[in-house]
DNA sequence: CCTAATATGTGAATGAATGAACACACTTTG
DNA sequence: CAAAGTGTGTTCATTCATTCACATATTAGG
């Protein structure tokens, strides 16, 4: 049941993590079964939706019945992969990137951030939380092999440099804090998180929504 | 020149800030003008899309020769409201919340994160960066008035009572990092990041790309 | 001043995502 | 085992967003 019948639209991919979520919490609680409907109030998204999207992945549900949760987190854990680990590489520990791995995605233990990079002598060779800083400049001969993710938090002016250098050392998943868009190779895959744009346009809704 | 002739869409809405802060950066590069296509380059948004966005604000540019860098810097300046700011405050200075506080969004002078408040008492009366942070107790006395927008950076265990009481203080405009959605009062704006689910969805979709 | 070159703003076409509604399959209960 | 109830998966309609393509307005140059 892993492969998409059909194309898997974009806005149902950045939803998948959610379902995953709302599964993995429900089987916590001892929850069985779920109906769309009742799923739909939880995570805010409009039942019709959550069908379809689940549709697209197979026949998870049972009409008259509703979907068996442990069903979902089985399959949506194997569409994350969550299974096998994924290692992750850290570039800039700033405060931003200190702050990750402090944090380190400790809900979700197939994410784990497994090394630390930064060009700051006075951070070289230090560690946080077990995990070991190293200078940016050793980036291919430290970063473990089979790494293939990388999470950059480095200033806007670094970014264009350090996502080359992470692609020609096998880097092919970015997850950027730096809003400056860079070209990259075909198979790279960049997301960038603009906190600066998430807030102006969050306050630009706010403020109309305020005149009216 | 300020007011919308017509709807404006909610994915032309996330893009004003990346207007925005091209136009800046032209400015200060002295650059004077500037073509939709050039611009589609640097953001990486089609030309036609950047053209149709402008459009919705009026007509900002002049056929034949382009858009003014003062003229966009200046009307989408006035669309953020850059020149009234906008006074921010911090719930929860945990690794995130004081790499918040310290970055503090300085390439923007108008966004300002102004004060913090914590449950722990180790971090209560103390400061960072100047920014001083108090007890979420006190929130209601020490919330400066005209206040109305709010980050928080809070587990999520803690977020719908957080964010209650912060609706109850006057706050209209939140950005959260706790992914759990939240029931609110229809005055209320939110924007969720979530970077777990960005990070998943990233990874589903650089897996994908691998596969084929 | 007139002509050639240029680049916007928009109507029309396409594509993506959502929303409404229901036939049918499965469950449950008596 | 039959009948009543329930909730999925899907079809059709609609809204939202992007892309195309060009008439029109402006600039630039001789």
């Amino acid at each position: 049941m892993l492969d998409a019948k059909t194309k898997v639209s974009k806005a149902t991919i950045r939803r998948i993590p959610l379902y995953y979520r709302a599964a993995q919490q429900m089987q916590q609680r001892g929850i069985r079964r779920v109906r769309s409907d009742k799923l739909a109030e939880i995570i805010h998204i409009p039942s019709a939706t959550i069908r379809r999207d689940f549709s697209s992945f197979g026949e998870l549900g049972k009409s008259g019945y509703g979907y068996s949760v442990a069903t979902l987190v089985e399959e949506f854990g194997q569409l994350l992969q969550v299974q096998s680990p994924e290692d992750i590489v850290l570039i800039g520990v700033g405060g931003l990137g200190a702050a990750l791995i402090e944090n380190n995605f400790r809900r979700n233990p197939d994410l784990d951030i497994v090394v630390a990079f930064d060009h700051d002598p006075a951070k070289i060779n230090t560690s946080i939380d077990g995990i070991p800083i190293y200078s940016f400049a050793d980036l291919k001969q430290r970063l473990p092999k089979g790494v293939h993710t990388a999470i950059v938090a480095v200033p806007s002016s670094s970014q264009e440099s350090v996502i080359a250098q992470l692609e020609a050392a096998g880097i092919t998943a970015i997850m950027t804090f730096a809003p400056q868009p860079v070209a990259c190779k075909p198979t790279t895959t960049i997301r960038y998180i603009d906190l600066t744009s998430e807030l102006q346009s969050l306050l630009y809704v706010a403020h109309q929504k305020q005149k009216a």
